[in-house]
DNA sequence: GGATATTAGTTTCATATGAAACTTGTTGCC
DNA sequence: GGCAACAAGTTTCATATGAAACTAATATCC
């Protein structure tokens, strides 16, 4: 910010010489910019809404509800709780999900004989069909966000991002599904 | 995951024997733990989260709060709109985010007498001392995430995290501030 | 066996969100 | 100048969200 004008100071500041990120004093003054959570927010926002969009005109559904069409497309018959725990979505989100997609008979609910509390979720015909639509769609859009990664680079990235999940396991409360 | 039961169908379908991303006729079936922007969005919203109950807790900050405010730390003064493309956050948002900060004199607002709709916004004393509270916590947090990174693991992710921006930038729509 | 703690899922309630309408001010065009 | 198009912010309104309270069923402990 200091830095409008051309014409350098004999005796530069640390931020004049150092990018923000390396100076010593306030060794790292949170930039936005190069701050990862906030990069991953962004990035993460753009992509989701895109992909919801297309979802959302064609069949209207949210995203917790297109999330559990997918995860039961993939992962047959689950509880409710079954479901939270492989989308990390809380119970009450998913629980809204399952009601409106059993109004529109996408779903179909049984209860566990075993477990009278819980439920078992499977997609209704409807519903896996308009998986096979959506599915495509969506990762059409992941395949043209990659198309700019080279082989390499969508390994790395995938390391890179199961390290970071790992990561916050240990010190960021609530574990993946397990 | 069908496999609950004991006795078996005599003529299992392809689900039953082939993985999901196996089979041929449709050969990339959405499997959510494998797919970028869910990944992406799982693990950004875990990581905010966690950083976010930090200003909860202490000041009673929300997400749009903070982000302005470390928006307007790093970037002085700004209008509303350059908050907003500063943040990627829409001008509702950032509207109230104001409005609530000017409340608690967290921030002060000017108009601009250049346009006099637009306004200049800037930290208050105080907001100044509440971001230089928060900021190293919200760093403590990325660092400890990003400490099982090398390196070169750190230079590779934000080079295909830029990457992956700049491909956003081609063909979804709402590009960054500029 | 039965009181107590736990878990699955739903409902309540207060708050957050954003699209669209609106208000005020500026720019462009004649 | 004056009027139509546009931009900055705010407000409205309908919907989404999640913490906490609640209901119902199961597990645990004595």
């Amino acid at each position: 910010m200091t830095r409008t004008g051309r014409s350098r100071n004999v005796v530069a500041d640390e931020t004049t010489i150092f990018p923000a990120r390396f100076r010593l004093d306030q060794p790292e003054p949170l930039d936005l910019e190069t701050f990862l959570p906030y990069r991953l927010s962004v990035l993460s926002n753009r992509i989701s809404n895109a992909i919801a969009r297309v979802y959302a005109k064609r069949f209207g559904l949210s995203i917790p509800e297109w999330r559990l069409i997918a995860v039961l497309g993939r992962f047959g018959p689950l509880s409710a709780n079954g479901v939270a725990g492989r989308t990390y979505m809380d119970k009450v989100r998913v629980s809204r999900a399952v009601q409106r997609l059993l109004e529109r008979g996408l779903i179909e609910r049984a209860t566990d004989a075993a477990d009278r509390r819980r439920s078992i979720l499977k997609l209704s015909t409807e519903g896996a069909a308009i998986r096979a639509e959506v599915a495509p769609l969506a990762l059409d859009i992941e395949k043209r966000l990659m198309a700019v990664l080279s082989r390499e680079d969508r390994d790395d990235l995938d390391r890179i991002l199961k390290l970071l999940d790992a990561s916050a396991d240990t010190f960021l409360e609530g574990k993946p599904p397990g």
